[in-house]
DNA sequence: ATCAGCACGTA
DNA sequence: CGTACGTGCTGATT
């Protein structure tokens, strides 16, 4: 059998190939937006995929050392000694490296007490015997033992591992003048620094060479040692000790025990699934498609994807509904309206066209036709209380209010199931969670395609994997996380349609006199701008920034990011005070008026027909338990500048409405980090009803609450706050501009009073080490991967957050709860009143003639009985016509 | 058209 | 070397 007929068994060093590629590739470039370095994995598959194109293994195999112990350590304590630490930022790599290779099917070899190069020497020995073309990839320079008419090192040179140097039979002959078998003699001989093993003194390739070549081998020398003459002679025989210890060591075992042979290691097709996840994860964008495409290369595509046959098979065919079978379909899937039926709705350009139901072994189409007979069935299913399954349960609602239907019942929603799952991760529309959680590909409709219904499955069909996807979600729901979604995120839902749906009127007037008055500010303040510098340069620009300052003007270099040196605000500040030069205030005071322009600009956008502006809140894009808000986002709409406040002015009640009423949590976060706690003196604070921060400040500095100065208070203040971000003395000591020692001492003073919040914060890390996740007050969890990363930014990034979850998250939790309350008191109270806002720990409402009091009276109630804490929750209420008037 | 990076608004 | 977000701009890339 010729070699090209032969199967090619590819055999790789794991470790010591991605620690050339570490050195090999920049540190900093390769990093992941977690912090994540990722040189060492990106060089390795780099190196893997061009090995697989260039010689088509058909069999391949990666090993791994378990740790830097083995036999050889314990025979020889100093055996690879001069090792140093390995560097944390290769620390990490590896396990990563061994999950992109598992998803791209690729087996990891380990075995406890040997060392990989012992693995790749015994798959080696066994492939060839065989019958396989072994190729064997190791940075290590002992492999080259292994070499022989059916072995073929492939070793990196100095360039790293863009480039392997061949070694057959040939080459090492070429390069060291002996025979494969015969490289162990030599390096004995010569030692291996990088091994730690000291060689005969005086010794190097040459001499060892020239000996081995005339005596034949190690054993042959050292009998003969004595005919050898010269210093080297002697050398030779004090230390021939050396040379067996290293020969014993440097020796590769060639049959070890392991759990897979050659056969085994046939290529498999990748994991599309998990090669996408594991990529993105390490933001591998351009190796993620060339492994693909070798995938396809290697695996018939529709393999990979096409949908397994039991589950194609189960895939009920689409029905279509109308009139009287449509009510008795809708009561036999649903056994009497008490068995969830999934519901997907079907949206043209005109809006719904038609619905999706579908039971365990059904589904069914029903047209969008209002007005046919039984269809009453139908909206009455919809709007009663028969429980639904569905994708985005909000969005569902939203669209069925604006064709005038109703929906109530929703009894499960797979988005919001998923995240409270997985609240970090990234928000899947269906299709995406029916490829991660079911592992087949649910074809999608493209929109760029003329004939858009090409390709795309019915609604009914979505409807049938919505429903598997809800098993799925269901079994994997822990019962604390149920009660999450059950008592908090599903009745809320219907809570934030409504408070999209009623949005909050804004005066274009207002706004249209703010821009204009702005857009002259910016516009002097760039024109005075241009001539301090005497050019024109686009004040926008970050990078065209840098250029003046640091080269044209030649002002000290402030803090670096990646594309130079920052100019943002803290930091021409700084320059200011350095450097002073008027460029830099009118800089900062442009910037203030084209920011506040462009929040102006944004909002009268979103204007719609009727005066009012409707944002979005996403249930599911923190990874705290907050909402957020988008399109327009109103949660950052500015309040601590006049012209902010300014901006709130323009958002009013509407017409038929007496005024806005504002609601917010005083110091809900502290009073939480209070209870969780249960800091005595904290508590007291609370419970005292004195200033928070002056009370604070009194127990830390030893003076009376009225001696606190507004500066102590500040510093204060301001470290309170900080504590629930994992606040640091440095990071405090930068905030407040007052120098390490103090604001050490600062924080000492604070512990020394307030220990139980140190050993709070400090626990909550630790438990979270050992869970894997934190936990809020009612339950909500968040899981966290990177506590015990070996990588310290990563690690003491997870540690903050970690700290802090419980604390954000359970003021969200709390602020849900409220609102949720409040909602079931203005429906079941008939008021006209509306919640209009939700701003973390705000609430915006719309007063309807004479309810003001009542309407006070059940925020405050339902904010301040929220929760059951040790401390009470101080709800503050102010009304205006206007958000800023309202403000107190 | 899409993306990363910066800067900055809020709690 | 302080948590959690969303948006808009620039400048580079497709």
């Amino acid at each position: 059998m010729s070699d090209n007929e032969k199967p090619t068994l590819l055999i790789i060093d794991g470790h010591s190939l991605a620690f050339r590629a570490f050195y090999a590739l920049p540190v900093d470039s390769f990093q992941n937006r977690e912090g994540q370095h990722t040189n060492a994995i990106h060089g390795f598959i780099a190196m893997l995929i061009n090995l697989l194109q260039s010689e088509k293994p058909t069999h391949l195999g990666v090993a791994f050392d378990i740790s830097r112990f083995s036999f050889r350590t314990r025979e020889y304590p100093e055996y690879k000694g001069t090792r140093g630490e390995t560097p944390p930022e290769f620390v990490g790599q590896i396990p990563l490296l061994e999950e992109a290779l598992g998803a791209m099917g690729i087996t990891t070899i380990t075995k406890e007490d040997y060392e990989a190069d012992d693995i790749l020497a015994t798959l080696a020995t066994q492939g060839a015997a065989q019958g396989y073309k072994v190729l064997v990839v190791s940075g290590d320079r002992d492999a080259i033992q292994m070499v022989n008419d059916d072995v073929t090192l492939l070793y990196p040179n100095a360039r790293g591992v863009s480039e392997l140097k061949r070694y057959d039979r040939d080459a090492v002959f070429e390069r060291y003048g002996i025979e494969p078998h015969q490289y162990p003699d030599i390096a004995a001989l010569v030692g291996e620094t990088s091994d730690n093993l000291i060689g005969i003194d005086k010794v190097g390739e040459k001499t060892a060479v020239k000996w081995i070549t005339q005596y034949g081998s190690l054993t042959e020398v050292l009998a003969h040692s004595g005919d050898i003459k010269g210093v080297v002679g002697e050398k030779l025989r004090e230390q021939s000790d050396r040379a067996i210890r290293n020969r014993k060591l440097n020796h590769l075992l060639c049959d070890v025990v392991l759990p897979v042979g050659p056969n085994d290691l046939q290529r498999r097709p990748v994991d599309e699934r998990a090669v996408r996840e594991v990529f993105a994860k390490l933001q591998f964008k351009t190796l993620l498609e060339r492994v693909l495409k070798l995938a396809g290369a290697t695996a018939d595509p529709s393999e990979l994807l096409a949908i397994p046959d039991a589950a194609a098979a189960a895939i009920p065919p689409v029905r279509t509904l109308v009139d009287e079978e449509l009510a008795h379909w809708i009561d036999t899937a649903s056994t009497g309206h008490t068995k969830p039926l999934a519901l997907r709705i079907e949206r043209g350009v005109e809006g719904i066209t038609g619905f999706g139901l579908a039971a365990n072994h059904d589904s069914a189409y029903v047209p969008w036709a209002p007005g046919r007979p039984d269809y009453t069935a139908l909206e009455a299913w919809l709007a009663g209380p028969a429980p639904k399954v569905l994708f985005d349960a909000k969005a569902d609602l939203k669209a069925l209010r604006g064709v005038g239907l109703d929906l109530a019942g929703i009894r499960f929603d797979t988005r919001i199931a998923a995240w409270l799952l997985k609240p970090g991760g990234s928000t899947k529309d269906l299709a995406g969670q029916v490829y991660d959680f079911l592992g087949l590909t649910l074809p999608q409709s493209d929109p760029n395609q003329l004939v858009p219904e090409t390709g795309a499955v019915s609604v009914a069909t979505e409807a049938w994997y919505l429903l598997e996807v809800a098993d799925y979600l269901e079994d994997a729901l822990d019962d604390t996380t149920r009660g999450v979604l059950e008592g908090i995120e599903l009745p809320l839902v219907t809570v934030l349609a409504e408070m999209e749906l009623t949005g909050i009127t804004v005066n274009a007037q207002v706004l249209g006199r703010l821009s204009t008055q702005l857009a002259e500010t910016a516009g002097d303040l760039q024109s005075r701008a241009y001539a301090e510098i005497g050019r024109e340069v686009n004040l926008g620009s970050p990078k065209q920034l840098q250029q003046v300052l640091f080269d044209e003007l030649g002002m000290p270099k402030t803090r670096a990011n990646k594309t130079g040196f920052s100019t943002d605000a803290a930091s021409l500040a700084d320059l200011q005070e350095q450097n002073p030069h008027p460029f830099l205030d009118l800089l900062l005071k442009h910037r203030d008026a084209t920011k506040l322009r462009q929040i102006i600009e944004t909002l009268e956008k979103a204007i719609e027909p009727d005066d009012r502006v409707h944002t979005r809140y996403d249930q599911t894009g923190t990874s705290t338990g907050r909402v957020s808000s988008t399109d327009p986002n109103l949660q950052n709409i500015p309040i601590r500048t006049e012209i902010g406040r300014e901006i709130r002015s323009a958002f009013e009640h509407g017409g038929n409405f007496s005024t806005l009423l504002t609601a917010d949590y005083s110091q809900i976060e502290m009073r939480i980090m209070a209870h969780l706690s249960g800091d005595a003196g904290l508590i007291a604070a609370f419970n005292e009803g004195e200033d928070l921060h002056r009370f604070v400040g009194a127990r830390i500095f030893g003076v009376a609450p009225s001696e606190v100065t507004p500066v102590m208070r500040g510093k204060v203040k301001a470290m309170s706050y900080g504590l629930a971000y994992g606040l640091s003395a440095f990071g405090l000591s930068k905030q407040l501009r007052i120098d390490t020692a103090e604001a050490k001492q600062l924080m000492g003073d604070y512990f020394a009073r307030f220990g139980a919040v140190r050993d709070y914060l400090r626990n909550v890390v630790v438990q979270a080490r050992v869970d894997g996740y934190t936990e809020t007050i009612f339950g909500r969890r968040r899981p966290f991967a990177d506590l015990n990363s070996a990588n310290r930014v990563l690690r003491e990034n997870a540690e903050r957050a970690a700290l802090n979850a419980p604390i954000q998250g359970s003021a969200a939790d709390i602020m849900k709860i409220a609102m949720l309350g409040i909602s079931d008191d203005l429906r079941s109270r008939g008021l006209g009143s509306r919640m209009l806002l939700q701003v973390h720990d705000e609430l915006v409402f719309e007063v309807a003639d004479g309810e003001l009091d009542e309407l006070s009276g059940i925020v405050e109630h339902r904010m301040g009985q929220a929760a059951d804490l040790s401390v009470p929750l101080d709800v503050q209420i102010g009304t205006g016509p206007n958000w800023d008037a309202a403000a107190h």
